[in-house]
DNA sequence: GTGATTTGACCGGA
DNA sequence: TCCGGTCAAATCAC
């Protein structure tokens, strides 16, 4: 762990602990992915892995509850909000208005400057029962008006653990630059592999993994923030949602960019840009 | 009646 | 000051 001498000198307190927080739970994170590669020695060391997963729920608790405090309110009256800054986006160009999997209910329609075509936002249907902040944007492109642009804003904080998106790349087409993403709704992750990239995620029977739905169980049950690094768990440098990106009938020629994820997860892991806004990073 | 959509107003950031 | 993102009342659809 990081000794504090090695924290910029203006960066408050209170934004360090939190990293230090986060890091605790991407090293634990990492310890249970390795237990998780090897379900010979889970078998023989369950307690062990009793103890990650102890240990990465009191962390996640703890940061919760710093969130908790942290956290004001941002709309006091109509239109006072605070418009977030360096939010997780994704950005996708599609041919066709596929379904993603979640409920979106429009929220608004503009004119954009210099587009031939109105822009349209759409949150998530569940913003309100479960708080969820994911948004999204469709807009035409101008170009190509059969195309549309999708931008992804935020998480889904309403059931979006495991709906971990599994990005595929076409073993046939690996230069393509293109990316497929798929997910498995509601299904438990664990390693395997995919290409040669990426370790993919299988279905993973919770009687096998009872840790995992004890995880999982806490996770739906408690205030439906998003951990960044549970969700990392056997995802590997993949990132968690903005990530309703794709269900079924992707497109070969859809193109996803995550332009934030550079910036906020690390080769290494993930790093934070602004810890205050624990919207952002916190389920 | 209830939930979704439309649309003008409002606010923050650049 | 302008523009983009969001709010919320009015309206629509079922």
């Amino acid at each position: 762990m990081e000794s504090s001498s090695s924290w910029p000198e203006n960066l408050p307190s209170s934004r360090i602990k939190a990293i230090q927080e986060l890091t605790k739970g991407q090293i634990l994170t990492n310890r249970l992915r390795e237990l998780l590669d090897r379900p010979k020695q889970i078998e023989s060391d369950s307690k062990s892995v009793n103890v990650v997963v102890d240990k990465i729920l009191k962390i996640r608790r703890k940061i919760r509850m710093k969130a908790s405090e942290t956290k004001t309110h941002v709309k006091t009256k109509r239109g006072c909000y605070k418009r977030r800054k360096n939010s997780l986006t994704t950005t996708k160009v599609t041919s066709t208005l596929i379904d993603d999997g979640y409920a979106w209910r429009k929220y608004g329609q503009k004119t954009i400057l210099n587009s031939k075509h109105q822009r349209n936002y759409y949150r998530c249907s569940h913003k309100n029962e479960k708080g969820c902040q994911a948004t999204k944007q469709v807009q035409k492109t101008n170009e190509e008006p059969s195309k549309y642009m999708i931008t992804y804003n935020g998480f889904h904080t309403c059931n979006s653990l495991y709906k971990a998106p599994q990005i595929i790349r076409e073993p046939s087409d690996i230069r393509d630059n293109s990316t497929l993403i798929s997910f498995e709704t509601n299904a438990l992750i664990e390693n395997n592999k995919v290409g040669t990239c990426f370790p993919s995620m299988k279905h993973t029977p919770k009687e096998d993994f009872p840790y995992l739905d004890r995880m999982k169980q806490e996770q739906v049950s408690s205030s439906d923030h998003y951990a960044p690094w549970v969700s990392m768990v056997g995802l590997s440098q993949i990132p968690p949602e903005p990530m309703s990106i794709m269900s079924s009938g992707i497109d070969r020629e859809d193109v996803v960019s995550s332009e934030v994820l550079s910036s906020t997860y690390s080769t290494h892991g993930y790093e934070i840009d602004d810890i205050n806004d624990f919207d952002d990073l916190i389920w």
